[in-house]
Formats: C-alpha cells, structure tokens, sequence
DNA sequence: GTCTATATCCTGATAGAC
DNA sequence: GTCTATCAGGATATAGAC
C-alpha cells in the first residue's frame, strides 16, 4: 500500500507528522499483528513500501513506536477510571458497570494498542515502565470491585481481587478475537460481557434452580 | 541453578532422556515469562548454565522446543474436550461445566505451555500448524456451548459463538496472573469461574433485583 | 524524503577438541 | 556432555548521496 491513500504528496495544513503517525498506526497494527519481537524493520519497510533506513526518517527507534503506543493505551485505559471514579453521584456498582463498559469501548476503538499492551511481558525497561502503568490500573480496578461489594451489590462469596481479575480477563479476553468489522459491535459485546458477568449463563425464569 | 536439584549425575533408571527433559521445562518455562521471540539461546543457555552450543546436545533447534511445547499444551486441553464428550450420559450443560473445571486444570497443571499456547500468533510453520489446532479445539468448545443452549439450560438471549469466546476468555485469562503456589488452588478458580460465569456475581436474594 | 552502503552487534546453529 | 571457536545471516541503526 502507498502512504494511506490518496496522501501521497498531502500538503501539512494542520497536521505537521502526518507521515510520522503513518509509519506508527501501521507499526502498531503489524507489532499487534505478529507481536512486537517477532516484528523485524524489514518487515516494517515492506509493510510501508520503503526501505529500512528511510524508516529511521519518521521515528528514533523501534523501542520508540512500542513506548508510544504503550502510553497511548495506558493513557486510555486510565482515562476509563478517571471517569468511573469521577462519578460522584451513583453507586460503586454503577461506577464497576460504567468501567467494564468503558474498557470495552476503549478497548475496540484502541484494538491494536490495546492488544500490543495486554501482551507485554518483556524486560526491557519501555515494557517494565508499562507494566507497573498497568499494574496500577489493575488495582484501581480492584478498589472498584470492592466498593461494590462493600456496598452490598456483590455477592459475597468471592473475593473482590479475584473477581477483578476474572471480570476484566474476560474483558480482556476479546483483544484476542475481535477484528474491526467483526459482526458484533461495542454496544453488543459490553452488554454480552455485563449479562453473563452480573446475571449469569443460566437460563432464567422457571428453570433448573 | 544446577540442573534440577539433585540429579548431577543421576542414572539413566528408566528415564532415558532426562537431562533433554530438563531443557525443554526450563526452556518453556523461560519463553513462558519473556516470550519465546524474545528469549535467545543465550538466555536459555545462561538459565541453564551452560554454553549456547551445548544445549544443542540435548535439542535439535529452538524452534523444536516450541513445537514440543505447544503439542503439550493441546495435547492436553484436546483431551479435555474428548473427555467432556464422551460422557454420553449427563446433559450437554453437564458436559460444558466439566469442559470448563478440566480447562482449569490443565491450564494450572501445564501452566508454562498452555500459556505459550495462548500467546502464539506467529507466521512461522510451527505456530501456524498451533493456530489450526487451537481453532479446532475453540470449535468444539462452541459446540458444547450450542448444545447446553439447544437444551434450554443457558439463556437463548446471547449468542453461543460469543457465551464460548467470553467464557473460555476468562478460564484463559488465568494464564496472565495465575502462578504456582497463588494463593488460590485450581477447585478455588474453577468454583470462582464457574460461580460468577453461571450464577452471576450479582447479590443473590432480596437483592436489587 | 528516500535511497545505497555500511557499521556493529546479536542470532541460531555447527565443527571439533577434550 | 561441555567446551572454544566459528559461521552465515539478520537485527537495529547511521552516514551521506540524490
């Protein structure tokens, strides 16, 4: 593919790294694609129609797009709790709900980030930095579980740090499969997740008890 | 660490390859935590204490010990499948919460492979031939999933494709935190998974409702 | 802004001494 | 069974012409 079409010679008004934003939005969808280590700058090149060197143009380094987009999910993701946790009126239940949808909205519309983080498991320091960044977000989440289990809402047969980490795996989980143009939608997929996780699978009604 | 306590010069006593046995675990178990394109066999061979072209002693090539690895890992999760279909007695919800309690298992028992299974997304011949495999194994787990529904134990207002993508996301999402010794046991995760994912994590009772 | 050419290092893997 | 020495190829990144 050319440089995103009908851009080749697209005239800066505005938008002063347009070819920069190119060369990442494609190095995070091939990095999430294939995953960051198994993606080499020649892969890259090809991927953009250039040679490797002339890469080196648009970014300082490999490491670079992977702490970008890192920082772009992370920014994301913190953003869904600040919101959640802003929420001063409605119930810690309400503000669990409005996160798990959240997430799940930022999730879709940042697939390809998302992903590239959700999968970060390395030890260098761009992927160590990230992990805490996320580790953090990880314990905001469950602050909120026990809110709303503190509150009653929950049942409490589990523990909160527990339910934290299966509710958000499963939310998690849909980076693994969901594709843009996939048959379901953000609207079907949040309300998917938050029936089985609040109501359960089973049957309702006059049924196996 | 020397290789695996105790055994320095431990006699071939009906264990003919163990020393290629140890590699291997230490190996899985290294690409497990960093990722296998991001662990070298420098890394491997410093793990193991030993020099790079001595592991190639024990092994034929990198590759190999994912191969083996990833066989492991579906190897056993096709087994629970076969176990959970053969009950030809039991219901089809019966035979979807056993599929779901062995995934568990297998998935705590042979952590380091079926995490390495869950992470693949390569090109390469190896992890293409992992993908197909694991798409079959999804396949039946949807299949058990259509059939609970058919059978009316499951609410028909959600999607089987998407019950099975959600649920098996969250038994998956155990490989990203779960790790020996936790303080949870496999009955505890299954009773927590199946809890949440069957009866809901909604307060039971004069609730909300 | 892209190219060719190159530097430097690291990769997986092999040969052969001990 | 482990070692040293070595290989060919590929990695990220830079220099400088156009």
């Amino acid at each position: 593919m050319p440089p995103l079409a009908g851009h080749p010679a697209a005239p800066r008004r505005g938008r002063p790294d347009y070819d920069q934003e190119t060369v990442l939005r494609r190095a995070i969808d091939l990095f999430s694609r294939q995953g960051y280590h198994a993606t080499s700058m020649g892969d890259l090149a090809r991927e953009l129609s250039l040679t490797k060197s002339s890469i080196y143009h648009h970014i300082r380094s490999k490491e670079d797009l992977l702490e970008t987009a890192l920082n772009e999910a992370l920014d994301n993701l913190g953003a869904v709790l600040d919101r959640a946790e802003a929420h001063r009126t409605g119930s810690a239940y309400q503000k669990l709900c409005d996160a798990v949808e959240d997430s799940i909205e930022v999730l879709i519309a940042h697939l390809p980030s998302v992903t590239l983080l959700l999968r970060v498991q390395g030890i260098s320091m761009v992927e160590q930095d990230a992990l805490r960044r996320r580790r953090k977000i990880d314990d905001r989440l469950v602050t909120l579980v026990r809110a709303a289990a503190a509150e009653g809402a929950l049942r409490d047969d589990l523990d909160p740090y527990l339910i934290s980490r299966l509710l958000f795996g499963m939310v998690n989980s849909l980076a693994e499969w969901v594709r843009p143009n996939s048959r379901y939608d953000a609207r079907q997929l949040t309300t998917a997740v938050a029936t089985i996780v609040f109501d359960g699978l089973r049957a309702p009604g006059p049924g196996i008890g």
